[in-house]
DNA sequence: GTAAGTACTATCCTAAAGTATAGTAGTATA
DNA sequence: TATACTACTATACTTTAGGATAGTACTTAC
């Protein structure tokens, strides 16, 4: 009972391809999820650090992206109840291993720059 | 003269690690990128057949993004004076190794789907 | 001469994404 | 009493992405 694996599976079809890509895009998608993953990687943070951590980004866009996340299982919210009230961001399993996606996105963005402008 | 990869420079700061990746993202941006890409991941294809590969797409939005990928070094575009005119969408050297990138967001993707509901 | 194929472009419109600005509720400090 | 901190939310607006529809210019087949 041998079983293609899944990544083999999503290659074969052009349509499972592009929706088991998409699933990892969604993800990293819009302006801000990647300034907040990158601020997360560096350890957990508050909501007003990560708002200075993060130029031009408004409150409102922080709390909305920051809700996608934790939607999507990607960072964790936990609220203490000191005074005034505190809330801890940080990056779940799954989050944090987005690093090594990210890696290659760095990696490919560098050499695409040599091979298009030459260096 | 031991130079720092750009690997590890683009991940000590916040912001070159969000310019790097954004590199990458900006190249997969919108929605129908990846399909394109996808696509023609199985080989040159011209515009007709492409329009009918990708379901939905118009022709506005696969010649927008076509033009898109080819000004960012993804395409090429090569016109042949047959009659009628004859055109041919191909990866380029960059094009094709982002397929190495788009395997580890599919791996990522199908791991994080286990991790956020349990297989 | 009319339909159908090639590879598109132009125009207009809607929907989604993002921005600006202000306000809430609670506490603590000067 | 006023100001400032926490962590947000609400409302209204603008900007951008994408969709719908039609048209161009050329050629071949019927």
């Amino acid at each position: 009972m041998s079983r293609i694996s899944p990544l083999a599976q999503a290659k074969k079809c052009p349509m499972d391809f592009v929706l088991a890509v998409n699933d990892t895009m969604n993800v990293l998608n819009g302006k801000w999820k990647l300034p907040i993953i990158g601020s997360l990687l560096f350890g957990k943070k508050r909501f007003k650090e990560m708002e200075r951590d993060i130029p031009r980004i408004t409150p409102r866009m922080l709390s909305k992206e920051l809700k996608d996340l934790e939607a999507n299982g990607i960072v964790t919210r936990t609220v203490y109840d000191t005074t005034p009230v505190s809330v801890e961001y940080e990056l779940t399993r799954s989050g944090n291993s987005l690093n090594s996606v990210l890696d290659v996105m760095i990696e490919w963005g560098i050499q695409h720059r040599k091979n298009a402008y030459g260096k």
